[in-house]
DNA sequence: CTCGTCACATTGAACGTTCCATGGAACATG
DNA sequence: CATGTTCCATGGAACGTTCAATGTGACGAG
């Protein structure tokens, strides 16, 4: 360590200033220091300190390789939000994929190697494989999306059915009377608490859903039942989606339709990835806070990392409801 | 070590084995010691690996943290390719952005900390910025995307024209004669050149494109052109887009006019993510082979790693032609 | 028998940091 | 004046691997 001799002190000193504990250092000695390493433009070597510290300061993130789905835009909305968090709190984001042979040995190998303090997951199930074998290993993580009650409750997630409450709160406060939801097919428990939270708050508004109104499916059956409803007779005045992806599409039928989003029909998502902002109108969407949520997630990583354990129970987030021009 | 140990035999040949300089040990040896490392469950560890050898195993991939646009599923896919490019030559991928103030420094930070060998870019102009500093740096790079000739050459791209021209010639072949060309407005080079290069083909067949038929912007703005297209006089049977973005954006629109895509009217994208496999019918694509690339690049990041420079010429890749429904 | 060579194996040092125990000066306490 | 206490600083050791140099036994050649 050269900065040590050109500001004249000790290794360790350097090192005591370099980790910010100021009980054995004089502010003097700080400031020769910290000069020194400017003067010399001195970065800590990561592997030397993570050798000794055991701490690499590398948070992974696990993405399926498989995913075929328009969720893909708001994955990368999410990774980004995630790699902001964590440089917040000086740490790096590793993202890796599993091998068709072995699917959960990269977690292991990945802690084992030292390659990561901890794993973040995303897209979980409620009884996710890998979060039972990651609770088995002691490797710390976090998931984005409720885990199973018998699983460590390192997990961070949406109130959809709140989401879906203020939604429609806002829609029925606008005077709609007619409404229809359409969604994306697929058994994921969000998929069905946003569907559910719709019906709750629409009965709770003694409002009442034609049988045809209520749809999941591919984007292609979500396109050809919007069409049937909005030229069918009494069509709905809003249509409530599942998703920034599917309402897209919903808008793209309606407005091949000449109808004009936002007066003629009023159209919502849910999730506020980039999708709905670049639709004209943007969407109004129940917008998913993934900035919050990834601080979140870190943090909790952060917590077993350094405590070995973290008893911080799930946290279930608002949605910000995203008023854009089209509800 | 204690592999060493239960092996019976010293760290060093641990490590040679591990290297696979056999030149160094027998082939009982070898039997030994890998049976030791299994029984133990051994696995090196990478900071020590790191800081002795120089060598982290990890490439950075950076990416802007401001990107609103349909690119992002393109985006994810490729992330995609790339960590399973890396991982079979066993490097990991980090995922880094730049911060608002200092748009440059995070580069040479990650590897004056030895967080990473190389860095890979994407979304690169052909005056990057980026790419611009890591050259001076004399950090190793790799860019997806065609470099000014006054940078090095460390770059891979897709034929775009190549791409367009196939697509063409597809559509001609199957008898098509009035086209018209879709795509996103923007400025990237590769926006002109698909664009260019459906032109080209078009006049090489002897055909021609009424104005109308030929407009780029967003996509609102795309499917008001498409629906008047289609709904004009004298209809063009087959829309060529630029992304497979807008070519969903067309089909929904075509679908939504009751016509049958890939008989009535044919629609092709540009890029082959996951936006144009879950539509119905699949597009007719120009995909762009984001493993190979991924490949491609990664292998120039280890040249210039392992050898200090490398003098491959820039790549131009051709797309490969995906056969949906939708021509 | 001596020497050189080859194939394999070992040992000491080093990578650049942080942990741990200790040192010394200044200052208060009994 | 001896003793403790506080504040700041130091030096030796260690993290787990690879580098560089050296050792050893077998075998063949002179």
């Amino acid at each position: 360590m050269d900065v040590a001799a050109a500001a004249g002190v000790s290794r360790q000193t350097v090192s005591n200033v370099l980790n910010g504990r100021d009980e054995y250092y004089s502010a003097a000695t700080h400031e020769k220091v910290t000069s020194a390493m400017r003067a010399l433009g001195y970065q800590p070597n990561r592997a030397a300190q993570t050798l000794r510290s055991r701490r690499t300061m590398q948070i992974g993130y696990h993405i399926f390789g498989e995913q075929l789905d328009r969720a893909q835009g708001f994955t990368l909305h999410f990774l980004l939000a995630l790699v902001k968090a964590g440089s917040d709190v000086d740490h790096q984001v590793l993202v890796f994929t599993h091998h068709r042979d072995d699917p959960l040995g990269v977690f292991k190998d990945l802690v084992a190697r030292h390659a990561v303090d901890a794993v973040i997951l995303s897209e979980s199930s409620v009884d996710d494989e890998r979060a039972r074998f990651l609770a088995d290993s002691t490797i710390p993580f976090a998931s984005f999306g409720r885990l199973s009650p018998d699983l460590p409750q390192h997990w961070v997630d949406v109130d959809n059915v709140a989401g879906m409450r203020e939604v429609v709160d806002v829609l029925v406060a606008e005077g709609h009377q007619r409404f229809a939801y359409l969604g994306t097919d697929g058994d994921q428990y969000w998929k069905a608490e946003r569907q559910d939270g719709f019906l709750q708050r629409l009965s709770h508004h003694g409002l009442r859903l034609p049988k045809a109104s209520l749809f999941r499916g591919s984007d292609q059956d979500v396109r050809r039942r919007a069409h049937r409803l909005l030229t069918g007779k009494n069509p709905p005045s809003a249509i409530v989606t599942g998703s920034d992806a599917v309402a897209a599409v919903v808008l793209s039928v309606a407005q091949s339709l000449g109808l004009r989003v936002g007066s003629d029909v009023a159209i919502t998502g849910f999730d506020g990835g980039a999708v709905g902002l670049v639709t004209e109108p943007i969407l109004t969407s129940a917008r998913i806070p993934v900035e919050r949520i990834s601080r979140e997630l870190v943090a909790r990583c952060l917590r077993q990392v350094e405590h070995g354990h973290d008893d911080e129970p799930g946290l279930l987030l608002p949605t910000e409801l995203v008023r854009g021009g089209s509800a």
